[in-house]
DNA sequence: GTTAGCACTCTAATTAAAAGAGTGCTAACA
DNA sequence: TGTTAGCACTCTTTTAATTAGAGTGCTAAC
């Protein structure tokens, strides 16, 4: 069943109204709003039929209609126009911070929450494959050695050891020269036991440190968790009262508090990318698939640091948000995320 | 003005049963729960005393009375009993997430807010003055050289340095030795241009690097953002009507996620430690200094992980929170977080 | 196909009344 | 002199009832 013409264009005019004011909308509203020059009565009727094929919906009887989830996708998929956003300083706000990675993400999510007046997730960057780049053991003092681990994508992982009996620095440089030797350019999957076994007959003192060293690389090949996530302006979403609700907001607080969001972004793969500019997808309320957002939307991002290397941003609002300013704000800012990590490469 | 023994009594069962109930406690509810034996009438009249010594207050003519926070003081100084907390497997559960300190810090954050059901708050470790121990610079590939820099208490600090022109393996090593030899020992107020100049004179190429260098390792000594605050439970404290008053509960919520506390952490020095166990202090409502926290009250408890490391761990609640099982929960915890820090040492 | 008009429905706001809790005060009592 | 019973009074909370308002659906006319 297509919708006519003037039916999409009294849908649009419905949901921009209630973008704004969060109040059902009425048909006289609507008749006096829009250009169609149609009385309150022909509204209704077209409401009436709108209704019945689920986008949109009202509140009660004698209250006016409200889009339906339907409703606001078939807004966000057809109806939405490109704005250009300003993109003004953005970009000179963030390189300011741009020093260290997590610094550059605190921001992002904060100049996100502060421009949209939304909440903001940021993940940090994850790894396809982690391969190992070059290892480095340090005697720091002589209870203490030092795990470096550089992965693919220049990542730095760290790590303390305690060590009870002291070694010299001939063997801590033999170490590392075999270490680099057998692990560079492996990945989680290519280090079994043939290779350890081959490091162990290469070094044969010290039998508990490499085994220590080499908890810490798998470590930093297979820790998943090590994965941030970065949020700002979740009290943003307590302006929205139709989030309010006493018992919802509670679980959606919880839902940033405890990053849950990001169980879905592991499983949604980065595939269809690349065929559209930064992967701007929008989840209206129950395609979110968590319960407390069932009254929010969320729209996402992914951003590229390098190959493999990628993270998303996301913005939560209610499903009434201004989808048009976010999409634009959204892809502004990943065309400057991408210069900045071009100019750090 | 002293308080009399049955004035203190009478206080001791106002504050007890405001901290169960959370509803004005009026002089009938006293004068049946407590063995005092006493008329409503008098306790009246001894209620009527306490309101204009400010221990207490009517919210209106006829309802009964809630503790100031004077009153609150008067019951935190010298009526509480110490209440031992069952010790039980926190230990345990902790030395599970304790390979990292940052996965240990959450992880307490989480079993605090769970185990006694307000907020909670937990710093990252400071130092009172950050001394070099250890520098290493290491050719990563021909473009990137990895700063390595080791403060006193084995706090490691990592940043990539891009470089343009290729560095022979000699020269690093020779960074290394001039670095190390100048450097090591030296808190940044020993940093100053004399030895800046001494490195120069002995490294004669490579001034960019060396200039890169120096300023990570400045960085690493001054930088007091990466002082990391792990919150958990923030929802807990939506479970107490008298903080959800619509305007106020922003503010609240806000000052968790901007770590507003902090501000006053780093203020208040850790003077007065060493005579009380672990310097568990009590703030009740404006004691707090933060117009957004006037409703609450801030359990705080100082760990120290070795000579002049230390950090802070804070517990948020209404003001009518069950001081007694906070204040317990916290001193077990420090022992146990002793014990943790000692054996990794 | 469009529109005016009207009855009907449901919510939200307003008002009124009643119930409840607790005090302060007075007067009596030990 | 300290304690207590009793009662009038105050203020909040709850409940109920009424009203006003918004918007629809339907019918009949254009």
């Amino acid at each position: 069943m297509e919708l006519s013409d003037r039916q999409l264009k009294i849908m649009q005019a419905i949901i921009k109204t209630y973008l704004e004011t969060g109040e059902p909308v009425g048909s006289r509203t609507i008749s006096k709003y829009s250009d169609l020059n149609l009385s309150s009565a022909t509204i209704r009727n077209e409401m009436s039929d709108l209704e019945e094929m689920g986008y949109i919906v009202q509140p009660h009887t004698s209250a006016g209609r409200i889009p339906t989830d339907k409703g606001y996708r078939l807004y966000v998929d057809t109806m939405m126009e490109d704005k250009v956003q300003e993109v003004e300083n953005m970009k000179s706000e963030l390189m300011e911070k741009a020093d260290k990675m997590e610094t550059l993400f605190k921001s992002v999510a904060k100049l996100l929450a502060n421009k949209t007046n939304y909440a903001s997730m940021v993940s940090g960057p994850r790894y396809k494959s982690k391969k190992v780049k070059f290892i480095q053991l340090s005697e720091v003092d002589s209870n203490h050695l030092l795990t470096i681990v550089v992965l693919d994508g220049n990542v730095v992982k760290n790590q303390m050891i305690k060590i009870h009996e002291p070694v010299s620095s001939e063997n801590v440089a033999k170490l590392n020269f075999v270490l680099n030797t057998a692990l560079n350019g492996l990945d989680v999957s290519e280090v079994n036991i043939a290779v350890i076994q081959s490091i162990k007959s290469q070094v044969n003192e010290h039998g508990g440190i490499v085994d220590s060293v080499l908890e810490v690389i798998a470590n930093a090949l297979t820790e998943d968790d090590d994965f941030e996530v970065y949020t700002s302006g979740t009290t943003n979403i307590l302006k929205y009262p139709e989030l309010t609700d006493k018992d919802n907001i509670v679980d959606l607080l919880d839902t940033f508090e405890e990053r849950t969001l990001i169980t879905q972004w592991k499983e949604s793969d980065v595939q269809n990318d690349g065929d559209e500019n930064h992967a701007i997808q929008v989840y209206i309320g129950n395609e979110t698939k968590l319960d407390s957002m069932k009254d929010c939307s969320l729209v996402t991002a992914t951003y590229r640091i390098g190959d493999g290397v990628y993270g998303k941003i996301g913005i939560v609002g209610p499903k009434r948000m201004d989808y048009e300013k976010v999409v634009a704000t959204l892809q502004s800012l990943m065309k400057e995320l991408d210069d900045i990590f071009k100019e750090k490469n």
